[in-house]
DNA sequence: AATTCTGTCACCCGTATAATCACAAAAATG
DNA sequence: CATTTTTGTGATTATACGGGTGACAGAATT
């Protein structure tokens, strides 16, 4: 990556972390310059020589940078290390709050009427991790999984995979031999199978370029099933449970014709 | 904590993690609600109806709701569980992207003169503990180390003097008797010891109600200040390194007089 | 058929933040 | 010492974004 471009990715980050803009170019401006005026880091970032006290104030007050009180004042950043460490804590903190005000208050309101048919849509890709992951978690007696393109395939997802218990039966499918074999080398006490998922895109429809994502059947009670998007890349994905759920019969269905047939166990 | 009270701190929080106010307003109402139309969302969390459903389109994408496209359209919060592992996920993405970008350009501009006195003002509990670590961290001779304020006791910082390797000896100070009862009683190969600091605060100066904080010298050539400022109750440090370093070595004469004095060892 | 509900848009407005300017004190220069 | 540059603070303007409100068409309900 060029320099350029990993300051503007830096700044950026910074401000997904919640630094303003003036902030993340100072901070950034001191993390190649190891120590700086307010003039030099002017010239440096661009930004207004006058402005760049009060930013300087904002960071040393989040402890991501330390001052010099001479004169010119000295500016440098704390070291990496300590910055993201420092990033961290406070994430933690913040996250460790909301948990416990969101457990205090977790009063359900009203639980009524039929528990229908609900099919739910999720994006995201870590989101539809997390909830794939939870789903087998769950699992007490099955679990099919077949996974359409081998991003998908992180070492949480694996280390889920192989924590299922024993007796739970575990069926992985991939969409190909080379990402068959991949499973099968990181996955134990699962039955490994290729499958052609062509019925999922759409048997001769329109047919557009929507790449299977994941395909999670779980104790064929909950499935969640995610593609991924054409333009953006980006993970979508829809998800249903309860036994009589339309979207699971649907699955179910499906997985036992398109899926078991050829091969394997389980009628 | 009261549950309208658990609300706002769980909005507050979810905006300091960068969501909008409808947004996390939003979010928190699903989290009681379990499932919801926009109707009913609007009521609870008094965000505007028809503003609901941007709130959630955002929410979705950040994989934090589900939504069901029925009519009316129903949203309901993942698990709580699930949505902070996402939200931890993400940050620590962030983080990783931040540091990554950082390492790339830490192409350090000019080193060029005289490493002449230097003293770094820093503020915030994090970063100043963070410092002091990072300091003892790097102590090769002796630490010593004087705590002002039971509550700068944390488990990190325990954790790293016991990590301190036998060959550094370590010098633990107290400024009350059950503060050092603590202290002894949680840290091995160590010399504790209770200091009155009344030096620190400026003999017969002004003297305002400035507390103590921490006090860290490694060394010898190495030096960290703290105080915990009166009003606010956040904590500001001094820090300074180098043998030749004014700050140093006052804090030198210092410790040789007001510390070692009447009681342990080294000169 | 009438009425309520649902979802989308377009719009206003206040605040926060980016961006400039004015200025006095301090430092540097000759 | 006089002049010029640099430094730090404060005030001011412009603008973008997010909070807040209303109009409206289609769907659902009565």
């Amino acid at each position: 990556m060029n320099d350029t471009q990993a300051m503007e990715e830096a700044v950026e980050v910074l401000q997904q972390l919640g630094l303003k803009e003036y902030e993340a170019r100072c901070f950034v401006g001191l993390s190649r310059l190891r120590a700086g005026t307010a003039k030099q880091l002017a010239d440096l970032t661009e930004v207004p020589r006058t402005r760049v006290y009060d930013a300087i104030r904002m960071l040393e007050a989040q402890g991501l940078v330390e001052i010099q009180h001479s004169s010119p004042q000295q500016f440098r950043s704390v070291p990496l290390q300590e910055a993201t460490e420092t990033l961290r804590d406070q994430y933690e903190a913040r996250v460790d709050r909301l948990h416990d005000a969101l457990t205090t208050i977790e009063v359900v309101e009203k639980e009524d009427d039929a528990p229908i048919q609900q099919v739910w849509a999720m994006s995201g890709y870590v989101a539809i991790e997390n909830r794939a992951i939870d789903l087998m978690e769950e699992a007490r007696e099955e679990v099919v999984l077949v996974i359409g393109d081998e991003s998908l395939v992180t070492d949480e997802l694996l280390a889920c995979v192989n924590d299922i218990p024993a007796g739970v039966e575990v069926l992985l499918g991939a969409v190909s031999n080379d990402l068959e074999r991949e499973l099968r080398r990181n996955v134990s006490g699962a039955t490994t199978f290729v499958s052609g998922l062509e019925w999922l895109v759409g048997e001769g429809v329109e047919h557009r370029e929507v790449a299977i994502g994941r395909l999670l059947l779980v104790d064929r009670s909950a499935i969640l099933v995610s593609s991924i998007m054409p333009d953006t890349g980006s993970e979508q994905a829809i998800f249903g449970e309860g036994f009589g759920n339309g979207l699971v019969v649907i699955a179910r269905r499906l997985m036992a014709q398109g899926l078991v047939r050829g091969k394997d166990p389980a009628s």
